[in-house]
DNA sequence: AATGAATGAGCCTTCATTCAT
DNA sequence: TATGAATGAAGGCTCATTCAT
């Protein structure tokens, strides 16, 4: 039906993955896909609507399924390792709405920023609560201050879009088991840390698997 | 020496920060410090050559700070410890080099590219060898894979120019206190980790300072 | 019967007389009164030819109008008097085809402009008939070069279209009359001037009643 | 000196007259007097801003000539007279810009076209200010309305911009002539019109010369 | 009779770059 | 060393028009 305009949002993603925002001209999107500058317009006001469309597709997907994670589990160790593992595996549907994201939201006009960071500080929130009550439950160390953890396994998890190539050398899968070792063993309490599932074993039997 | 040249960078480095590269044009450049288009292009010959100073500029500086951290220490640990302190810090002097370092070499152009592409390398695996090192001498967990986890370490850190605000909320020590814990929380073995300078004592001691 | 044809062109009057020509599109016509491009294509070959009927639809009319005044009267004087009113009184019902005649029949393309212009010429000789009969006739001073004259009459009326606005101040009555008055004052010789129906009392009555 | 902008300037109002505002674009403009986009640019923000000065360069001129008009002479008889003159030998000199003038004031945009309001008010309030001051002094028939009749006047001289061709038919002097014999013979009051200068005569002299 | 998706030519504008001075 | 007038390629966008349905 709106084939077309499906075919753009694809070309694009290609393009301004590779290229940029700015590095790419309509024309050259139409033509990547076939298509022409009428039918370009006929979809999308603008350029600047096009780059707002991929934003907002992108962190609705993830907004919900971190809302999944959250509401599947009821300790929160849990609850954070389901978030981050949604989170990694996105970037094999997403990956390259995940580059325009963290590349090219500058250039976002104000009123589409806006909408954006909303649901973008909704996401990070959700890392902050879960921080919180881990820590608010004993499960957590509680010297940690929330905000900077919480940008901490943030700034771990998105930065993946700046190397991770699919079909590259690593497995999504691994890369997602290595980040949750990495994170739990930063933040659980000595105790929770030596319960059985959370020790060197969970990843060595993923690893293995 | 060259004054203009150094304004003509300082703008550029402001407004780059603010519009990012495509955002903002040679006229507002000079116009933002006073000088004229000639006098641009009396000190470089491009655009392109202005972003690839600035990146140049940037990750020299970085790499050297690395090195230097490196040769200091002899323990894996502290020199782990020390890049990331090192790197973290450079964020007060250079915060507008590293949004345009992160946030623009995607237009680079191909042989700018290469040349930074080189020291970036070189960065990285500066990171890797101490990780390698840190699991070869025993004092970090074998069972992470060192590239992974050295583009988490890269990631945590790196994602910092996207929230930390120079006279913010988040004291640029304290950042580098927690990023330090964190991260040898994530990778010391216990035995490392219980000795009293990386347990918690570690993150409390500099937090009450 | 062609409700549709009828309505584009309501439309396309009350845009046109607002925005000019060019600044109204096919898109906001059809919107305008609630149908659709194909709609408009199926009534009209082009945007041109739609500017033409405008322009054809008021041409006829006025001429048809002039003819008959001409016809109805024998002496110049009333031939006169009776083409202005008519067509002063054309301003109610055909406000915005007279603005749209006026103002953008530079952009009738070449044949649509010959047809137009056959017909306005035509009128435009009208009016130098009836001025010429006066001065034959003895009715209006000789000493006025037609052409000219003729000219300040239509530009004195035709002008109105830039000025006047329908249940605005100026009752189109009203000036209906006074350029009557003006008029007659300019041609007629003294004698017939001082007739009684031509001097001041001709105005002064209207203005009464 | 800023000689490219004077061509531009030339090119645009020929090019204007000719085939109307929206009818001619920027590169035809440049070609047509030898310049290039970017020239074109560098003296104007935009074509609007063109249009603008086109209108504005006249409207002053004009409102200057009006204004050293009615200082010259006592009486609003003569007022009336040099003001028509000097308005209608603008046509000589001004043809194009008064063609843009009332072709394309639509198409001004917002601001601009408030700025040229004010002074094209302040034109039409020096007509009707004399016609007050020749009723006021008995010189002009005081049944006519101030405000019609001044409309009707600018009416018959405006106009010319639709017919007057420099070096055609009709000498501008001529219809100079002609049209303030016809106004004065609309406006005077009997008395004044029967003293020498101001009935047949007048025009009959002019006619000879 | 009417729809609306799709086209593509053409428009205004921006901007990095050059060069005579 | 520095200026700024002038260039021209390229970009985003509009819009009259076509056509399968």
């Amino acid at each position: 039906m709106t084939d077309l305009k499906e075919r753009i949002i694809q070309s694009s993603l290609e393009l301004f993955e590779k290229h940029g925002y700015h590095g790419v001209s309509i024309n050259q999107i139409v033509e990547h896909c076939g298509a022409s500058k009428g039918g370009f317009y006929h979809y999308f006001h603008s350029k600047d609507e096009l780059l707002y469309v991929i934003h907002d597709t992108f962190i609705t997907y993830v907004l919900e399924k971190a809302n999944q994670a959250k509401q599947t589990y009821n300790n929160p160790t849990e609850k954070l390792q389901a978030i981050i593992e949604s989170f990694v595996k996105v970037f094999d549907l997403y990956k390259s709405h995940i580059s325009v994201f963290y590349q090219e939201s500058t250039y976002l006009k104000p009123d589409y920023e806006e909408l954006i960071k909303k649901k973008r500080d909704q996401f990070k929130q959700n890392i902050f609560e879960v921080l919180q009550e881990g820590q608010d439950k004993g499960e957590f160390r509680s010297i940690l201050p929330v905000e900077i953890t919480g940008m901490a396994v943030l700034g771990m998890v998105n930065w993946t879009y700046k190397w991770y190539r699919k079909n590259g050398e690593k497995d999504i899968e691994e890369i997602s088991h290595v980040f949750v070792d990495l994170i739990l063993h930063s933040v659980l309490t000595g105790e929770t840390l030596h319960q059985d599932r959370y020790n060197d074993f969970f990843l060595q039997t993923k690893m293995n698997s």
